[in-house]
DNA sequence: AATATACGGTGTATTTTTTACACTAAGTGA
DNA sequence: TCACTTAGTGTAAAAAATACACCGTATATT
């Protein structure tokens, strides 16, 4: 690569799968497309990377012009390059996923202009997606579902305080699998990667349960340590 | 990334950390350079994506312009694209490491007029490296480490046939520690993906070992079933 | 106040997996 | 035949994973 030999007419760019975990379910942000090709399909929010910034601060670009967040956790998961990936021309996408947290506020104004509006769909009933983004997207969550599994990223999808149950169900949403619930917090909480918290749970109508944080000094602690999170 | 609004002159290629094992040692195979910038470094392997071809092809035609060899193991690992990584201009390179079987033969003679020459260097005492190579190398040899505990990539770099003794000196040098005689023998055939031949070990001065083949057929059949070599 | 409802929270026994550990067997070369 | 070198083997203990069910407690309802 090293040598600067021919300059060909290609494009990078950045491709991001944003989850976020809302109302029991696990759904990613996708963008109706305002333009040809693929015009009103949907497809994964990506932009060009520009000639003055890496691909992580274009993937990190692309996640604030859409939903105005910074500092979020991202991660390059695979990039695709076939030549026709792009019906008008060669370009190869990195792509990436990032975890953001909802809370419930859904809002989201849209800043590209090549999009018509961008929604969050449930993983369960995607459409297919514009270019190859339906295989970017799998190939995304089969890495989130085995990332899980022994590195704490799940917790950037809940609330800073949450409840052993939420984390459970996001758990069981990902891996799409029932866990048990003793044998989870039995494990969970001998990681001691969690704070308990003085707080409880409100406006529920049933008992309140305890809140917890995640507790990131604890984890660095014993970084090296690979966790094992759902592998029952 | 699905609009082409503006056209950046960049350059995107393929950089190969091509592993083999000889004479108990992990090594990969690094080029001198023979032009500036980084003109008598040493470097990874690598060239530019042509036009015509998918960022694997590319790959592969690297590993066959040095190599001679076709239909090698090779996986993408990730895509370093700093804006300054190259001081000549905006190129980005995804990164794929490759593992062949040496079998003794290491005689290359290198196709690509950029390079002096090639060398096969024990990983264990590398060079400085041109570029970001030094860290592409890193990160690359941590995922294999990290991969051949769970997949069985390790037979792509041994003979077709070889011993037991064989196969867990690979392990230790890759992982970097011993493991117990014993235990690796129990857990490796307890997967069922050899298969033992009725052959032995020749040329040896001392009791001849059993040679076994890795199973490919027994291995899809598992192939769910994660494995889990070299975690005493 | 009593009762129904719904989730919160807990422990133990069993099975499976991992680890630690040392000697005899077989072939080669002198 | 003897010395040397690696091949090949089993068991016990510890650790981790799994399976499993009931009472507690806050809230809502009457």
């Amino acid at each position: 690569m090293e040598n600067i030999p021919v300059r060909f007419e290609s494009i990078f760019s950045a491709d991001c799968i944003i989850f976020g975990f809302d109302e029991g379910e696990l759904k990613i942000l996708l963008i109706e497309r305002n333009e040809e090709p693929f015009k009103e399909w949907f497809a994964l929010p990506g932009n060009v990377v520009y000639q003055s910034e890496s691909i992580d601060e274009a993937a990190e670009r692309i996640l604030y012009e859409l939903t105005g967040l910074k500092g979020i956790y991202m991660e390059q998961f695979y990039t695709f390059g076939e030549v026709n990936r792009h019906p008008k021309g060669r370009v190869i996408t990195v792509a990436y996923f990032a975890m953001i947290r909802l809370n419930g506020q859904k809002e989201l104004k849209p800043i590209t202009n090549y999009a018509k509006k961008a929604v969050w769909v449930s993983v369960k009933d995607l459409p297919k997606l514009a270019f190859d983004h339906s295989e970017i997207f799998k190939k995304g969550f089969e890495k989130i579902k085995n990332k899980i599994s022994y590195q704490p990223i799940a917790f950037e999808l809940l609330p800073e305080k949450f409840t052993l149950t939420q984390l459970q169900n996001l758990y069981e949403v990902i891996l799409n699998k029932k866990l048990d619930k003793r044998n989870f917090r039995k494990k969970m909480l001998a990681y001691d990667i969690l704070k308990e918290l003085d707080e409880k749970q409100k406006g529920v109508s049933y008992r309140a349960a305890k809140l917890y944080k995640f507790d990131k000094r604890k984890y660095s602690k014993y970084f090296h340590n690979e966790l094992s999170f759902g592998k029952e």
